[in-house]
DNA sequence: TTGATACATTCCTATATGGGAATACGATGT
DNA sequence: ACATCGTATTCCCATATAGGAATGTATCAA
């Protein structure tokens, strides 16, 4: 199998950065596609593609204004998103009864503040 | 180009359903990947690759005790994801500033128990 | 040493992507 | 009818999956 279709749900549709710009734009009203294009810098087919798998996961609709077609933002299918990564947020607020791994994180954040430059990543 | 990788950021890896569930249940507390599998239904090789683009996000640590493996969560990856989809909270909780929005959707609820069946999807 | 256990990695394949380019299409203006 | 604007769709392609199967590699036991 490959991986999940962009429109299998709001993970996959938002997984995509651009798509989120698009929704961070939408935000503050209703856009017609030029409008995001200019302010994305992307080509128009692009915009319309990524405007087509939020539409297809309900996270815009559209309405018709003369041979513009005003997109909007429905921010509802980003509940479940909301809903799942809020079970986590403790592990970063302070919550200290772990002193150990906050300790692991400011002597790491030391070092990145310090060193900088390496990723420290796996692999 | 192609889609991002899915080890590009947390967006990416935690997009499949799969990689969601063992991050659940390492919430619980450290679990060797035989654990996982068990729990996941899953092939043991492909719990590793999940395993593997969770590390690579950093979503996961690893701890080796004696031939088994303790993977432990880390939550701080998803930090970006929870300010990104924090913004659109108020969207779908009691704000009712936007009466028109709130009775459109009551009113395409209505339609969708009353003549069910049809998709209302686009396209 | 031999064998088993616990994982990781590699090879394979179908599938879907995102961007570029070209084109199709409906609405509007003349 | 025709040109144009605003969008959507189609075609092409390089790339990266997720799963299945097979194999590699430590570690521990006898």
């Amino acid at each position: 199998m490959a991986r999940a279709a962009t429109t299998a749900d709001a993970f996959n549709a938002v997984a995509e950065p651009r798509r989120r710009q698009i929704l961070d734009l939408l935000a503050a009203g209703e856009r017609p596609v030029n409008d995001l294009v200019a302010l994305l810098g992307l080509a128009q087919p692009q915009v319309s593609k990524h405007l087509r798998v939020l539409r297809q996961v309900g996270l815009v609709d559209v309405r018709d204004e003369g041979r513009q077609r005003m997109y909007r933002l429905n921010g509802y299918p980003l509940k479940p998103i909301c809903d799942w990564v809020k079970k986590y947020e403790q592990l970063w607020s302070e919550r200290l009864d772990r002193l150990d791994e906050v300790l692991a994180d400011l002597k790491d954040a030391e070092m990145k503040d310090t060193e900088d430059g390496a990723d420290g990543d796996d692999e």
